[in-house]
Formats: C-alpha cells, structure tokens, sequence
DNA sequence: ACAGATTTAGTTATTGGTCACTAAGTTTGC
DNA sequence: GCAAACTTAGTGACCAATAACTAAATCTGT
C-alpha cells in the first residue's frame, strides 16, 4: 500500500550487473570508511551512497566485515598502483624519492587514500581483521623493497614519513608543518636533482608512446 | 523488591570519592578505548572494568566523549611525562635520540599508550572532536621543539618514526622489521654516543639525589 | 555525644534509537 | 518466462543517556 500498484519499484536507480554495483559499492565504501571508520559507519550509508537499499548489500558481500576489507584492498591497491607509476623507470634512490613525492601528492589529491589508511591500521587491531590489514602492509613493504632495494634506516624513513602523512590527513594539519618545500622566485616548487631524473624517465617515457 | 531490605546496594563494591573513581575511570578508558576506539568501546565495558554501574559514568562524566577526551589527554600525557623524564639534563641531538629510545621502549612496555594515539587520531577525523586532538598534538610538538631545538627534515623524522612505532603497535608487527638493534657478543644492547651520553646524565642525577 | 539534616556515592529500571542482518516478495531485461 | 537485480518489512541485539530511588558518610546544633 505504500506504492501505487504499477509504478517502477525503484524509479530513478539504473540497473546494474552485481559486478559493477560491488565495485560501486566498494568506492563507496572507501568514501564512508574513511571517516567514520569500522565501526562508526553503518552499512545504511554505503548503501545510501550508491542508490541502493540497505539490505541488497548483504547479498553483494557476506557481511560487514567482508566489505570493510574490500575498502581496505582497495585502499592498498591504490597506493600500489600511484607508487607503481611514480616509479616506472625508476630505481634505486631516485625511486625512493618519486615514491616519497607521489606520497606527499596524495595527501593533497586524495586524503581520503590516506584516512583510510588509518582506518584500516586501528581496526587492524581487532585480532578478526589482523591478519587481512597486515597482509595489505606486507605488499607495499614488499613493493617498496623490491623498487627501491633500499633497507635498513632508510627504508624505515620512508615507512615512517608515510605514516605521518596519514596522521597529517587525519588531523587534517597544515602539511609545510613537518614538510615545507621550497619555492623559487617564480613561485614554481624546486625540485631536487631526483625529481629531475624522475622527470626525465617520464618523458622519455611519453615520448616512447607518443 | 528485587534486593532484601537491608542488604547492601553495592555489596563487594568499595566506596570512593567521586574524584577517585574519575581517575579510575579514565585508566579503565584508555585501556578500552585504546583497542575498541571510540565507536567500538560501549560504556558498559568501562564501567564493569572498574566496578560500577554504567549509568554511574554519566554523575563522573558529562558524556561518552568527555570519558574519551579524557582518555586521549591522560595518554598524551604519559607520553610526554616518558619524554620529560628521558631528557632531563639533556638537549640537541642527545635528547632527541633519548626520546627516540624512550619512545621505542614504551612499543615494548606500553603498547597501550602508542594504540591509543592511533585511536585518537582516527577519531581526530571527527569534526566534534578534531580540536581537542590537535591540541595534544601541539603540546607534543611543542615539547619536542623547545626540549630538543630540531627543526626542519630532522623533526619531521622524528615524528615519523613515532608514528610508525604507532602503526606497528597496532598491527602487532615485529618492530625489528623497521628498528633493528645490534647485539655486542655478550647480547647486550650496543648504545651509540649519545646514549652513554644519557646514561652519564641520569647517573649524575642519580649521584646528586643519593 | 548524638539525633536529625544534608550531601555524596552509588543503584535498578527504562527508553528511544541505531544497526547488522534475514525473509519474503516484486520488478526488469533478455 | 525465468533468472538476476532489487525492494519492503521486520527482528533481536546493543547502546548512550535519563529518571527515580537508596544507603552510607558527614556535618550541625544542642
């Protein structure tokens, strides 16, 4: 009685396959996750978010949980895929600083990537999720290492200047704070003799495909 | 009529004084908090920790988030009582690495502390509540600053690596992975310059009390 | 010294609301 | 016409916060 008899069900929503509307859901996901985290985002949101009622997410994913940890990969997957491009003809030290650099882009260009992030550590916390969030942590240590080939003190700058970032995120502070970069007198960012070698291998790289 | 006339209300239970059991309270929350965060922490949990009923919270507490801005300054400043300690007599280089040190050594004696920084940070995403965590980030900052003089690439350092030892604290990850400590032939820590140049401070200190 | 008054530390019972998840049905594209 | 996409309706569990009450400690005047 609440509809009247021959008016579409769901009017305004377009039909999906399940694939594309779990992908939609997991975009989502992220977007929710983010801030409210594990806990403090309802599945009613998510839902909300793609045009769906609440309950149809529970026949694309098992349970909360399992959603929760899409989000999460798709957090991970991400990153990979920023410090996969940022690298491309790189190694060494000066991939290491392409890395870092794409990093600090992010915070400015998606700190939604890097809130999750957070997300995705405390809730990591909970012996359920664990061993998931620490299997993401396990591939970007591993991509990291094997890009880079950098250890010891070094590697663990890079781990740790990345976790401040997402502090950085998370609190929202102004980030020329703990990363202040310099500026010429045309007000352009000047870059280390890395960042031109980066560039370089980027060009070089447009030019092969153009 | 659910108790017999003259038996006592709160048998078992000792009496305290309001200001006591806030104390109380406040250690039992950041216990709580600390792994559940602030959405996954019910108040019940915190008040069955320390004996109470928990509509009792609500006389001590105005409500959930003063008990857990409580919780996250109480955190703070343990934190920042470990780094007044560590440094004292101390400044420059030597005192940042005593803080360095100090701050590796609460990853093994209080996980706690370190996890529930995560938890306030996150919680910091949270506009209700993103104030009063800057607050305590700043008071840390500032402690650094003026205790140890740093600036620039070698404080952004500094707070990364804690906030990597954060991350690793919540994932319970091997913290060898990104800070490995070298063992002399007796198994003993080796201690770089600055160290015994801490040890020489707090053993002055130690001469001048006794 | 002690009875009554007042404050302080606690209780139980309850409520309004939210949330994850289930069941059973309806619509739509092919 | 059937399978796949989606809905409404509902349930039981939990949870922050309130209300109303009780008992123990403390103060006060005589």
């Amino acid at each position: 009685m609440t509809a009247t008899k021959n008016a579409p069900h769901n009017a305004g929503t377009v039909r999906m396959s399940a694939d594309e509307r779990r992908t939609a859901a997991v975009r989502a996901a992220v977007e929710e996750f983010s801030v409210g985290g594990y806990n403090g985002t309802s599945t009613a949101a998510i839902a909300k978010r793609i045009g769906v009622s609440q309950p149809y997410l529970f026949r694309l994913f098992d349970d909360k949980r399992q959603l929760f940890l899409a989000a999460v990969e798709e957090c991970f997957r991400r990153v990979v895929v920023t410090f996969d491009q940022a690298t491309e003809g790189l190694d060494g030290i000066a991939a290491t600083h392409a890395m870092g650099h794409a990093y600090q882009e992010l915070l400015d260009r998606e700190p939604t990537l890097l809130r999750m992030q957070m997300q995705a550590y405390v809730a990591g916390m909970d012996p359920d999720l664990q061993a998931d969030i620490r299997a993401c942590w396990s591939k970007l240590d591993e991509l990291v290492r094997v890009r880079t080939g950098i250890t010891g003190e070094e590697l663990t700058n890079f781990f740790a200047r990345g976790m401040l970032c997402n502090v950085i995120a998370a609190l929202d502070l102004p980030k020329q704070i703990y990363f202040e970069e310099t500026y010429d007198e045309q007000g352009d960012v000047v870059h280390c003799d890395y960042c031109r070698e980066a560039e370089a291998a980027a060009a070089a790289k447009a030019a092969d495909a153009g």
